[in-house]
DNA sequence: CGCCAGGCAAAAG
DNA sequence: CTTTTGCATGGC
């Protein structure tokens, strides 16, 4: 067990804030200490803030040299995000609420294929649903993986000794697959779009590591040629895959958002940013929408 | 059961 | 060019 002191990092904040879905809540070590499971580029991760320390502390059930080769840029841990929290002035009360509330948010430095897919399912699904259908994908290679977390185990008997994971087809195995396979996981009428993509992808016709060195306005153009690939999907796929930090996925909530705080405008100092910005006002809109639905409710 | 979900492409105006 | 419509399926 690696035990870790890391400012400005909120598991909780990066797992809701809708750029990720396969961080989700195992189980906890005890009321208020969430372990969260983190699938990414082939590997496994149970991590949880640390009961016996404060705030900053961490307990990760990896080696030292797995979390400084991987999870440290995983986790985008070697950017000072107070830069971006500063951008929240006097003058612009809203987004210090959100940045209040969603300090410890970290921008993952996420697999641009896995993006690309995940966000072409996301397109008319809920999160839970998209889970799912993720995981299902993941599963139909059956080339399933063993984490050993009986370190876990003997912290907290609730939590498992091992679990069981799928890493996240590669196109040339999504490629492999007929329509039924691919439909069997909830895709919809996304098979074909994702089927198309992993035929390009895999052939080269679309090399996606290549589109690491074009501008941002490039790079939308290119995957914008893709079947089923909005503004939207391709704005999430730039921005959780490529770390392109000034784009800004406008989706339902962040329209919102810019109609009611920003008369329909992104001020220009924001701009180069943005992308950073809207993830803690997404994390906030979403928490305050959940908050009215319990309202209704009772 | 009925409604709607981090949109998108294609048809219609 | 701008607006409207149909869409597969799962979660609640």
């Amino acid at each position: 067990m690696l035990h870790l002191r890391i400012d400005d990092f909120d598991l909780r904040a990066v797992a809701e804030s809708g750029q990720c879905f396969r961080m989700t809540e195992l189980g906890s070590l005890k009321p208020g200490y969430p372990v969260y499971k983190v699938i990414a580029s082939g590997r496994c991760l149970l991590i949880s803030g640390d009961p016996q320390g404060d705030e900053h502390s961490f307990l990760a059930g990896c080696t030292e040299s797995e979390w400084d080769d991987f999870y440290k840029d995983y986790f985008d841990l070697n950017r000072d995000y107070s830069i971006y929290r500063n951008y929240a002035d006097e003058k612009d009360s809203f987004l210090q609420r959100c940045m209040d509330y969603g300090k410890g948010i970290r921008i993952l430095n996420q697999d641009p294929w896995e993006m690309l897919i995940s966000f072409i399912i996301s397109q008319r699904k809920s999160v839970p649903a998209i889970r799912t259908t993720v995981e299902r994908l993941c599963a139909l290679s059956g080339e399933e993986k063993k984490l050993d977390c009986t370190v876990w185990h003997e912290l907290n008997p609730a939590l498992p000794e091992s679990i069981v994971y799928y890493p996240f087809p590669d196109a040339e195995t999504l490629a492999k697959y007929g329509p039924e396979e691919i439909n069997s996981t909830g895709t919809g009428y996304r098979t074909g779009y994702i089927m198309e993509a992993a035929r390009k992808a895999s052939t080269g016709e679309l090399g996606l590591c290549g589109l690491q060195k074009l501008s941002d306005e490039e790079l939308l153009e290119k995957l914008l040629e893709l079947q089923g690939v909005g503004i939207k999907v391709a704005s999430c796929t730039a921005l959780f895959g490529f770390h392109r930090l000034s784009l800004c996925p406008e989706d339902v909530w962040m329209k919102r958002v810019k109609e009611q705080h920003y008369s329909g405008e992104w001020p220009e100092s924001y701009r180069p940013v943005l992308g950073v910005l809207q993830q803690y006002m997404f994390y906030y809109a979403r928490l305050e929408h959940e908050k009215d639905q319990i309202k209704i409710k009772n």
